[in-house]
DNA sequence: TTACTCGGTGACTGCGTGCTCAGTTAATGG
DNA sequence: CCATTAACTGAGCACGCAGTCACCGAGTAA
């Protein structure tokens, strides 16, 4: 590889970097392309010698940085004993990559197609393992018998809903950190098939 | 009322339905002042000379409607009904108005910070009334005794969640008509005290 | 050394936006 | 009948945006 070849592709690796970085922070559809350029140090006619659209970045970008995050939960996911294990790892993991899943959770329904279809499918993975869980917690007479689906919905949806109000529940910081402890006991409780409730 | 009046409140009446058809269709956020215009027959000035601001029409849009539903929860809240009341109440007025529902889940987080605290106020009274219906339970020994807030970002979770994501669950028609059972029977099963769980 | 290639540049274009304001029109009231 | 008022008009403004293109200059190959 010549010289040339060497500092193209050191800058496109720039372009996606700081594109990634911003993304994160402020949301694809609130960052410009000249925002992108001016942080990677090139000139804003630049980026489109490397990418066509600034919808072209997003798919690259996007779906490959869940996919190296989630990619992290399936280790624990494989020797994950019971469905509170799995519930904690998975709110750990969002409260430490809190920005993006709060980025996804807002702008999902804003995405092109197939991106969306994308990220759904990796969301729908983890819910499986999930749903495996509970229902192994079913049968072990653990958990009560509920519809698994609606209740998994419960579930995720609050966590959906604290992600894209964020901005509502803190100021900085996490607001995953800030409800995680309330979010996994209250589940617990209300899918726990209580001893005796008088106590 | 002379006709200067009738006329002026005429064309303000126009102007409120026009963008509410368009916001149900197009979102508020992808709804021009002149599209607007437009559909109500009058100048892209005009528009301005009745509301100040675009934030200020979806606004009162949104101000209408939940007004509405907090008018139509107000009897059942009256004669001390129950939770499971009131949910299947406000769950019908949900789906009655699922369209704009459907666009303000979508779009709260874009919003200026006055109009969704707004929006978000309105919110929170309704929600306190399940609050205060699901204290009631728990007195009453019905309601098993967990954290009522949490629990309720369980359930309004998980409508905005279906809300928000109503394209990947039904292509035409109602979420909430499709899930709206489900979502009952799971939650009530979920806070309610079983009697015995073998049966 | 020279002719050529090609990644990079940034002023510019075209478009879409919310909102304004000088001017028009018609109802009002004395 | 006419001066006043108020609803209405729409061209135009200021701004922000993604994407373009004529040009530049360093790397390359002969």
């Amino acid at each position: 590889m010549n010289k040339r070849q060497k500092q193209k592709q050191k800058t496109r690796e720039k372009i996606v970097s700081c594109a990634k970085e911003l993304f994160i922070q402020k949301g694809f559809l609130h960052t410009t392309t000249s925002e992108i350029a001016a942080a990677a140090g090139i000139a804003h006619g630049t980026l489109f010698l490397h990418f066509p659209a600034k919808e072209s970045l997003i798919l690259e970008i996007m779906d490959t940085v869940l996919e190296q995050i989630q990619a992290a939960l399936q280790p624990v996911i494989a020797h994950a004993g019971n469905l509170d294990e799995i519930i904690r790892c998975y709110l750990d993991l969002i409260e430490q990559h809190e920005a993006i899943f709060s980025t996804k959770a807002r702008e999902m329904p804003f995405y092109g197609d197939e991106l969306r279809r994308k990220l759904l499918f990796r969301d729908a993975i983890i819910r499986g393992h999930f749903h495996t869980l509970f229902q192994q917690g079913i049968d072990d007479g653990i958990y009560r018998q509920v519809d698994i689906q609606t209740a998994l919905t419960f579930f995720f949806g609050a966590i959906h809903y604290y992600l894209s109000l964020k901005q509502i529940f803190v100021v900085d910081g996490s607001v995953i950190g800030k409800f995680k402890d309330q979010i996994i006991s209250t589940f617990n409780a209300l899918i726990t098939i209580p001893k005796t409730e008088e106590s």
